[in-house]
DNA sequence: GGTCTGTTGTCCATAATATGGACAAGAACG
DNA sequence: CGTTCTTGTCCATATTATGGACAACAGACC
């Protein structure tokens, strides 16, 4: 593409190991495939997605479903995680760290606040819902489920993770992943100006959800080497969310974040 | 190696597809140490039981490092499947229908029985163990966890569905695992001979368990095509299975083998 | 009907990629 | 301090993956 590592340039320092350009390729199209869940995506998709020609990820793609690890859904013809990756998951049964860390402080912001939380991570240039918990308030926004998975940018969990990371960093990841913006009409101008706004907060809030009429407030955690692992999410009906009630609900989320924050520590 | 499929032979049927490879070995990787669960496996391990060169392997592994879907550990040098790998299994939120329909087979079996229950799936070459149940007897045998993953041949399960499967389909699968036999100390002649006997027998009995003064009897479970997907097992110390009971519990997990197969049809 | 524009799928000459033999360097052992 | 395990690296080479070009189908629109 365009930056091919000069051979034998920074050695020591991370330089990108050659000699697997066709295993790379096949890991961007399973990132993608999973974005798209139970439903899959269409190849074309994948396609622009990815920035890979069509023979290439017809021909990856193929061979990822004589090997059980991708199937294409007969009634629509699009692509999705196979039941293999679901199989080869299973060989690490304990669940994550900050799962565990996280639990009680989410169970607690739960309990104070009433609206729908989540527990966002960062994987790569995707944000992926790790976990939700439903509040007692009787109208809930239940858009993302557990296991949804965006380009870092697109939701506001994934703002506010890049406004936590070095501004070199977001811009980088927000150019990677521009390619996939349209599909969730947005694009690096606004994405970069969330983070801004986002960075001078402290926290990153958004009017409009996915869903019309929702407002979302999300913090950002960090692991011990500073870089933001992951984002606490509220989403409600705008409506619960005045300016008086967003103050107070951010506190809560900073609050739980940064004891995250410690439990991870250790 | 030594099958290569006739650059334009029969079209149509399932020639596998060319043009990647390094993909298809990246998975037999992936799958191997997906067999060392949270451990790993060592390098050398690796090499062994897929057959490929060390450098290949090497080269494999770190790219896959790079990519967050292996491993190293530091302190063992050993390397093992990465969390990115539950990243993308959560894109398949639902559990298999295998396992919903085996269920309440399960929870009857091993309320009738009281030894512990195992349902253990076919994955390529592998037996996978999807489930576990705990019976009411207070000697239990624990030995094999969820996830546990061993080449077909090797577990009493896996027996099981070999023998269910045409003796052409077992002879070329026991082959192809061959290389892996020896780290857990058997041989082709050892498995066919197994494969025979729980023919012969219409389920697989094994006097000596992975561990000592243990047993196993374990059914099959084919799916609506005929073959063999799964496999029930039961596994208590030998004293619990003298001949009689083992005619018992025989009978029944034959029977919830073929309910959970009419369930499946639908 | 025709003719767009959108798909997905296939072929094959070619260049770029992945390969593996050979070498190096540590660990563990006696 | 040789021996026998490991793991890791290099680089010339041939095998492999690549992508331009073509084909075929499905809708949409006129």
């Amino acid at each position: 593409m365009d930056n091919r590592p000069s051979r034998k340039a920074t050695r020591g320092t991370l330089e990108p190991r050659q000699g697997a350009q066709a295993i790379r390729r096949a890991l961007a199209v399973l990132r993608i495939l999973a974005a798209g869940r139970e439903d899959g995506v269409p190849l074309a998709e994948v396609v622009r997605a990815t920035g890979l020609t069509r023979p290439t990820v017809h021909r990856i793609v193929h061979v990822l479903i004589e090997e059980g690890i991708v199937e294409r859904h007969d009634r629509t013809g699009r692509y999705a995680i196979g039941n293999q990756v679901p199989e080869l998951a299973l060989a690490r049964a304990r669940p994550s760290r900050l799962l565990v860390a996280a639990n009680p402080s989410l169970r607690r912001a739960s309990a104070e606040i009433g609206d729908t939380l989540f527990l966002t991570v960062r994987t790569g240039n995707d944000t992926l819902c790790v976990d939700r918990r439903i509040g007692v308030y009787p109208i809930q926004v239940l858009s993302i489920e557990v296991g949804a998975r965006r380009p870092l940018g697109v939701s506001s969990a994934g703002v506010a993770i890049l406004a936590a990371m070095p501004a070199q960093d977001a811009r980088k990841i927000v150019a990677a992943n521009e390619k996939r913006f349209e599909a969730y009409q947005t694009d690096i101008a606004t994405v970069m100006s969330q983070i801004t706004d986002a960075r001078r907060r402290g926290y990153n809030m958004r009017e409009i959800g996915l869903v019309q009429g929702t407002k979302s407030i999300s913090t950002w955690i960090k692991t011990p080497d500073g870089q933001p692992a992951a984002a606490i999410t509220v989403s409600a009906v705008r409506t619960r969310l005045g300016p008086r009630r967003e103050q107070e609900v951010a506190e809560i989320l900073l609050r739980e974040a940064r004891i995250i924050e410690q439990v991870i520590r250790g």
